[in-house]
DNA sequence: TGTATTATGGACTGATCATTCTATAATCGA
DNA sequence: TCGATTATAGAATGATCAGTCCATAATACA
């Protein structure tokens, strides 16, 4: 052995995460990656070995995290339909509070890169995969409880799950109105309701 | 007077747009730009002011363009729910299609630009609130013709549509697979099922 | 203590970036 | 036809880019 590291690699990620998350990739320079993570170019190349390399370590520690927080956030003892309305709120509040609007990290590497970068590609649709899955699982789960019909499509309402909270995340970026993001929330949820529950029947009736 | 222009305007911006769209801002560079505009950068600078005031322009060109399509999918003698699942079809027919995975340009420029350039965030709210606009007209309309419930709350339809569509573009943009746009498209038409007429009341019924 | 090994700081490289500038070309009104 | 005006091509500019390299520092082991 020789001369130890003096740096936590644990941090270093962490922080060329969120360098990459706020500006992007291509607007990501290595004196900006430099700076945040206190490295040399050196040890950043030696240990990581590149700009590019370090965005997919970047994104798969991001992927990691946010599979931990819907996990958790879907594993909490509330309805499932309540949960997922609890995690979206979280969100929402996030978006607003700001001061950084980030949006989603896998969806701005999805706009940035996705069609142009083979690899990265690849890397955000195994993500957005994974997210799809985990959302399943609970949805399942939720299904074996009762709470959602058995005929449901539960694969393809954790498609539409994926799908509009990057919608949402997304114009929560150019717009983080509370409002508007939860009218778009509620309006989300109607859809979980009426798919999750495709057997009921309507029937017309005035209200009182 | 003096000498005339050689090139078309329109046509210049046409391009310069699909440049933007394809690639992005930061990843378009000036040759990128001259190169398919066929103007030299002193034209390009004296026309057009640099390559900032060249995205905006692309932006209000593809905004226009957007509003127009939208409008006139919204226009066809259908209800407004076929209409609406017609036009995202199509979307998911280009999108499928390829080639170029480009997503929506006001999208990617959202997500690339939004929070970090002032000027492009205010642009890209005000598309997206043109858009939304766009939609509620037409809810609106159809909520007089009797399809949609008087008391449905046709703005946030409005805004869940631009966000869905959005996400639904996104996730495109990554997995451009039929199946799973579909899957997610008919989720979101669930939002006319029920968000749309508030005031039907539910029965639960086993299915036959 | 000395040597092998790895980490680090920072200079260096050549490419590319957006923008400006200069020289030339093309048209107008007179 | 001539001078004023605008358009164009392409060179020049200085900044910044990702990536490499080398000298030096710090440790482990012998």
């Amino acid at each position: 052995m020789a001369r130890p590291r003096e740096f936590d690699a644990d941090a270093v990620l962490e922080r060329a995460m969120h360098a990459f998350w706020a500006k992007g990739y291509k607007a990501t320079s290595l004196d900006d990656l430099c700076g945040v993570t206190g490295l040399s170019r050196s040890s950043l190349y030696a240990s990581f070995g590149g700009k590019r390399a370090l965005l997919h370590r970047s994104l798969a520690r991001y992927e990691e995290q946010g599979i931990a927080r819907i996990t958790a956030a879907l594993s909490r003892p509330l309805p499932i339909r309540e949960a997922i309305a609890a995690f979206i709120g979280e969100l929402i509040d996030r978006i607003v509070a700001g001061p950084g609007r980030t949006g989603c990290f896998i969806g701005n590497c999805a706009a940035e890169l996705a069609g142009r970068d083979r690899a990265t590609t690849i890397r955000v649709r195994r993500s957005l995969d994974r997210i799809q899955a985990t959302f399943r699982d609970a949805l399942v789960l939720a299904q074996s409880r009762g709470e959602i019909a058995a005929a449901a499509d539960v694969d393809s309402l954790a498609h539409f799950l994926v799908a509009g909270i990057q919608g949402l995340r997304l114009v929560g970026k150019a717009d983080p109105d509370r409002a508007r993001l939860t009218d778009i929330t509620n309006i989300m949820l109607h859809c979980f309701d009426r798919a999750a529950e495709p057997h009921l029947i309507l029937h017309r009736k005035e209200e009182t």
